[in-house]
DNA sequence: GATACAATAGACGGATCGTTCTGTTTATCT
DNA sequence: AGATAAACAGAACGATCCGTCTATTGTATC
């Protein structure tokens, strides 16, 4: 299952995919650069598709265990660790071989909504919106479906302003706003005040 | 200069690039429901890509005299012009036919920042933001330049995520912290109160 | 050590890509 | 009207695409 081939042609795609594309990659320089067989490919994944919604899925559910580590790390009051995404969204966009969310470029790529690709690509926004609403809720702010989709909303601007201007400001703005955005929902009474939510509980 | 053929090339490309894709439409896909010769696409915009600038150049112009349009008609009030905006993104979204920002998708499809079409999606983002920094300054803001780099944002935002779920809930969405931002950028005390900001003038 | 079996490498195939080339038609100006 | 030049349609081109096929390698079992 864990077939070192398979995992040489998952981490050459995923890059090649992220910095060039998925429909200007042609599979030919996927499996050069990652010395395997054209076979291997269509054995483990059975077409380009298959090895495009494989990567996917991959860098998905690496992304976000990555990111609720790091959220973790940072704290463990949900109110920190919402901002704490546009954190680590920061660092992301710092880093120099930064060239924009996958999954964004992937929607875009696949405009079918039902082709497999925009389906896999559509189910990592859902994740992440699960995440945050996740959080809110544990923050126990009021409508936390609609401050997590506002949330949400920003995560995605922020991400691709800055697939464009490659810097970490957007990061930056998107916090900010979040501040307030909880700032306010925070307030309105609905909820616990601040020093009890910093027990964690919920 | 004004060739009809010409004319019927940019409608039938920029749909088609809209509604599937720049690398998955073919040329010749283009000329079929065109019904034009390929040399006189050759001859008008020198290749494919040349074929691409012009539509995202001259839709990139049309989207924003009709937005500007649309957010005068609405009001002479840079503030509510600002919200306007967002209202205009709610009329877009709600189009059965929306499917995505076009220059999102370009700068998704072509990765490479000094590709032309790369070059030409950025063009109107920057064409955006400095209509969202100039409706900042008439509204005597404070920092118009990150307050409209944020409103660059939220239209981003709401743009890539409506392109996903298909509704017109993130431009409402983002309508509603727009409008948080301006608020508070309007109540600290740098600028004008509300009142003679109404006379529109700057 | 021979055999069965799975995985590999690389050539091959049909289709489509963007572009160029070859005639023919259309329009303009003397 | 006749000549010249631009615009036209469509075939042809090489390159590349994804996917399949065949022959060869390595490995495990008896």
């Amino acid at each position: 299952m864990a077939s070192p081939k398979r995992e040489k042609l998952l981490e050459v795609a995923r890059r090649l995919f992220e910095t060039e594309g998925f429909h200007t990659t042609g599979i030919d320089r996927v499996l050069a650069e990652a010395g395997v067989a054209k076979m291997t490919l269509y054995n483990n994944f059975g077409s380009k598709d298959g090895l495009i919604v494989a990567v996917l899925e991959q860098s998905s559910h690496d992304m976000i265990a990555r990111l609720e580590q790091t959220i973790n790390d940072a704290s463990s009051d949900p109110y920190e660790q919402i901002l704490g995404v546009f954190d680590a969204f920061a660092m992301w966009f710092s880093d120099p071989e930064f060239c924009g969310c996958m999954f964004q470029a992937a929607v875009a790529e696949f405009q079918d909504p039902n082709s497999k690709p925009a389906i896999a690509a559509r189910g990592h926004q859902i994740r992440v919106a699960a995440m945050f609403e996740n959080l809110c809720t544990k923050a126990e702010l009021p409508d936390p479906q609609t401050l997590s989709r506002m949330l949400g909303m920003l995560a995605s601007g922020a991400s691709c302003t800055a697939r464009q201007i490659q810097t970490r400001e957007p990061a930056d703005h998107a916090r900010q706003i979040a501040e307030i955005l909880l700032e306010r929902a925070g307030s309105t009474g609905f909820t616990a005040p601040r020093a009890t939510i910093m027990n964690g509980s919920i």
